[in-house]
DNA sequence: GTGGTCTAGACCACA
DNA sequence: GTGGTCTAGACCACA
């Protein structure tokens, strides 16, 4: 399975398909010129409808980050890096306040950053 | 005004509200045995309507953290810490592993912090 | 304390009260012509507000079970007997038929009547 | 008909919703994997607004006794046998002392039974 | 004024 | 069509 969807999450499901594609691209997993799966192949493999795949790759169309190849499918154009990672430092931020708030100790998030990004 | 509400967040309004009471009570703006608002005022004073405040508050009721008085309206009863700093963690965890696939560097994200930390 | 309210019934105070003193004078608590508790004790022993115990007694009298007294408070006029118990029976039928319909058995019906009833 | 709704009960809607629901599972005429009538549906069938079938259908899905399936519609979890009956008998036991406290003989009550029960 | 419930109706995300 | 959330407004019980 190429990603997953999770389906109590509020993020929509047509986002988190947008956003995982621009992971993948970001991570050179998908490179410019690739073919991603075909709406209908994603659509089976995650377990969710043919439209929402199809809004989450139009607007991925629009924000030229692909492109449709008339009969064959989508292929990676590329993506503006800074402003997805500028939304990834946006989230992380809100987290790091909410944390905050909760009287949380940064030294605690030090901590779980340095769990996460383990082994480097 | 007590706290904002984010109308273009994801996160449902009456969990946002759920969520702002939880923190509150976290830092002891609001103490056991406190009042607070009304589910009429807060309504008012967040633009909201009626029901999603009282959907928050029954919510709050059911989960113990607040309780309805007859005829006066809700006092604080407590939380459970650790469920609500487990849950903060594993929003901040989410947003870090997110981070990371998007090649974020753990200096950057130690940096964000001792910003958002600052002073202190 | 002469008898108490339950809070958390859907069951309205003031239906509660009237429900109360009707069961005193079946059971001869409540004599014909006897006073029964002026709206302002009754209304501070039971911890509810003034109106309600007023509206209860309102009600009572409409009902013609107790009369007020200019000046002295309420006495007991006596209640249609037979109405009051066809209401407990009809309450009394509902949760059979609600018990039956969750699949209990008489039998564990009759055992807990001979329970309540007990040493009799 | 699938249920009814006794709109003169001061039980609130959405808690006769929730009930009957319970035990129709207990009944096995609704079994695990089901599903139940959409919110919709059984809104117009009861002739109650959406938002009540909805507020009830969320609270069994809190309580584990359904479960959402995205754009499908509830299916059937279970219940918790055990606390449905006990609730069920703490409201019988309610009926009887109240029959008993109007001088009811628990002959009566054995013969309502008898009569409900009929036949079997 | 305070909570509790309900209605009618709307709009979103998803199938 | 299905669930999820929200609004505006109403009426009840209670203080």
């Amino acid at each position: 399975m190429w990603f997953s969807i999770d389906f109590h999450s509020h993020t929509p499901v047509y986002k988190q398909i947008k956003n995982k594609i621009k992971e993948k691209i970001l991570n050179n997993e998908l490179k410019k010129e690739m073919f991603i799966p075909s709406i209908r192949v994603l659509a089976k493999e995650l377990g969710v409808n043919l439209n929402t795949v199809a809004r989450a790759y139009r607007e991925l169309e629009n924000e030229n980050v692909i492109k449709s190849i008339r009969g064959s499918g989508y292929i990676v154009i590329g993506i503006n890096e800074k402003d997805f990672i500028n939304n990834k430092i946006e989230e992380f931020k809100k987290a790091v306040v909410s944390c905050k708030s909760a009287n949380i100790k940064k030294e605690d998030l030090f901590e779980i950053i340095e769990d996460l990004f383990g082994g480097e």
